[in-house]
RNA sequence: CGCGGGGUAGAGCAGUCCGGUAGCUUGCCAGGCUCAUAACCUGGAGGUCGUGAGGUUCAAAUCCCACCCCCGCAACCA
């Protein structure tokens, strides 16, 4: 059987994940894996923490830690995000781990040995003060084109002109505002992308239509611009010393170990278990590899991770199927640390239950375009969909039975037109909730299960058990029993998006979680699971309502214009 | 400047590849029902599909051309 390895694109340590970081890759990740889990496939859920680079150190310097120590903060910080959130990773790590570090040794050996790496001399920023070179970024002075005071040293962000931080005007550094800034020459490691150009190419062509459009035309475009060599060593302190004579003090750029990361958290977590991490990324004939990500990181996964495996001379397990999102925006703008803006994780499991979020988002997921949050929007959706079609149905069902069969679910009894007419309706859209999930299509698998949901509601509207409760009571018991059926169906559909609530349902009927492929589902025989007599438990409502007080206070409180 | 994505009813989206009387959800209006979280079910109004009285065609949201607007990218922001 082919092994499902997933994996989330990695955050960034330095700063804590919002709902565009759930959105763009650990949701949608996480909803797939368990999907994949129901099926009864064999899956490895890959996740964690990119935690090279210099905005760790500086981070670090501004909370006074030792950079490995401030990593390991925030690492668990994540974490605890995203548990609260229900993120079954099977393996969570950071790319800062000895096992990572062999990894990343190992490829950039074999890209070495192949002749992919070359050296060259470059001119670099360095500032005395802080004793370290300085990112281009990192370099601030007045823009010589327009004169704004604060742009940095890669590009102005007043008048948009790219620069070379040696033509700002009085630079300075970032970190410290020292103004002793001196241009110094330094020698790096290049990765010889355009040697594998043509190689890459004929690869993604074979993506073609099958990968979403936003993954494979980001892949073309940058081919098609051509490929450059590209730097692979800095001059910082933090991060996996150069393994190579002449680079003392020099550590791996952080994009060339960030992706390598996935490996690496796999070896380091699978170890530990005494499994061998090589049965996934090392046997590409066996493993379906998918990765989800944000736009920003295609580029990465689609040209440079690709390269880096490809060039090392192994046979490694290569991305599949690469689901890439747009940006979730925040009322119109972009989600924002620095400026506050927006909704953290923490906070949102504050406010309302992680499956209240986890709907919302995977039913408004920026597949096409980049897709606006709004508080107005996230409370429509709750009200409707979860609330009145999906909670109410329960209640609806839940009440009729108890005021007329005690607790116990009524008999099936004998099937009409009704019930089959219903069967044909759930067969059609739960092969198309199959059809999309299969495909990663979320937003049309939910609204698929969104109509299923309705078609409870339709059925119990046409058959009107509460007239048949004082006419013909076992007819009554029959269309009962299909709304306790279609609660156990419903639980086992909601699972991979609202597993708290799945599992809410599934405790009304004493059911576990089960292992089903809902591919060939046949809603004659599902929906005869519950024959009659099994005791069923009272319960609250599964949901409550955003009310207009709670929107006008989230409102104020998330600063939504 | 360039490249990529987007511009379809008040709002959020599908349809565009393979042209054939514009679809879904929400919101609004009306009706039905009254078991249920004032919920549920049905019907209706609402769009010249960014602009160009542009091109191709018997026919264009869908193909071609020009332009406008929004978002992103531009390789040391990961």
């Amino acid at each position: 059987m082919t092994k499902q390895l997933i994996t989330s694109a990695l955050p960034y340590v330095n700063g804590l994940p919002h709902l565009g970081h759930l959105i763009g890759c650990l949701l949608p990740a996480d909803v797939y894996a368990r999907y994949l889990r129901q099926k009864g496939e064999d899956v490895l859920f890959v996740g964690g923490t990119d935690e090279h680079g210099t905005p760790s150190e500086v981070g670090a310097a501004k909370e006074g830690m030792d950079v490995a120590e401030y990593c390991k903060k925030y690492h668990a910080l994540h974490k605890q995000m995203y548990d609260g959130f229900n993120i079954s990773f099977d393996c969570f790590g950071g790319t800062s781990s000895d096992a990572n570090k062999e990894l990343t040794y190992r490829i950039f050996n074999g890209l070495d040995q192949n002749g992919y790496i070359t050296e060259k001399i470059t001119k670099q920023a360095y500032s005395a003060d802080d004793g370290m070179f300085l990112p281009d970024s990192y370099v601030v002075g007045t823009c010589p084109y327009c004169g704004y005071e604060k742009a940095k040293g890669d590009q102005c962000e007043k008048c948009t002109k790219l620069l070379d931080p040696t033509e700002l005007i009085n630079p300075k550094s970032a970190i410290s505002g020292s103004s002793n800034i001196e241009i110094k020459e330094t020698k790096h490691l290049f990765l010889q992308l355009p040697k594998m150009q043509a190689d890459l190419e004929k690869w993604i062509e074979t993506k073609k239509g099958i990968w979403p459009d936003i993954a494979y035309t980001t892949a073309k475009k940058w081919l098609k611009e051509g490929l450059q060599e590209r730097g692979i060593t800095r001059d910082l302190k933090w991060g996996f010393p150069v393994p190579k004579d002449g680079f003392e003090g020099k550590v791996f750029y952080v994009w060339f170990d960030a992706p390598i990361g996935y490996i690496g958290i796999t070896k380091e977590c699978l170890d530990q278990k005494g499994e061998h991490w090589e049965d996934w990324w090392l046997n590409p004939d066996e493993v379906r590899h998918t990765e989800f990500m944000g736009k920003d990181n295609i580029p990465f996964h689609t040209v440079f991770f690709p390269a880096s495996l490809r060039g090392s001379g192994e046979k490694w397990t290569e991305v599949s199927f690469l689901k890439g999102f747009n940006f979730l925006n925040f009322a119109g703008g972009k989600f924002s640390k620095s400026a506050q803006r927006g909704i953290f994780l923490d906070q949102a499991v504050a406010e309302y239950p992680a499956d209240y979020w986890r709907y919302w988002l995977m039913a408004n997921a920026p597949e096409s375009d980049d897709t606006n949050f709004t508080i107005d929007l996230f409370a429509a959706t709750i009200n409707k969909d979860l609330n009145d079609v999906l909670g109410n149905f329960i209640n609806r069902v839940l009440k009729m039975s108890e005021k007329n069969f005690g607790t116990h679910v009524p008999a099936q009894g004998t099937i009409t037109t009704d019930e089959t007419e219903l069967y044909q309706t759930l067969n059609v859209l739960v092969a198309d909730y199959v059809k999309y999930m299969d495909g990663l299509e979320f937003r049309k698998a939910l609204a698929s299960l969104r109509e299923i949901w309705v078609a409870g509601n339709n059925y119990i509207a046409k058959t009107e058990p509460w007239k048949a409760a004082k006419t013909d009571l076992a007819r009554a018991g029959t269309i009962l029993n299909t709304g306790f059926n279609l609660i156990r169906l419903y639980a086992l559909l909601n699972l991979p998006v609202m597993p708290t609530v799945a599992q809410k349902m599934l405790d009304i009927l004493g059911l576990k979680p089960e292992t089903v492929d809902f591919a060939g589902f046949d809603a004659s025989s599902f929906l005869s699971f519950l024959k009659g007599g099994e005791a069923f438990t009272m319960t609250e409502p599964l949901f409550q309502k955003v009310t207009p007080e709670r929107v006008e206070e989230l409102k104020i409180k998330y600063k939504e214009a």
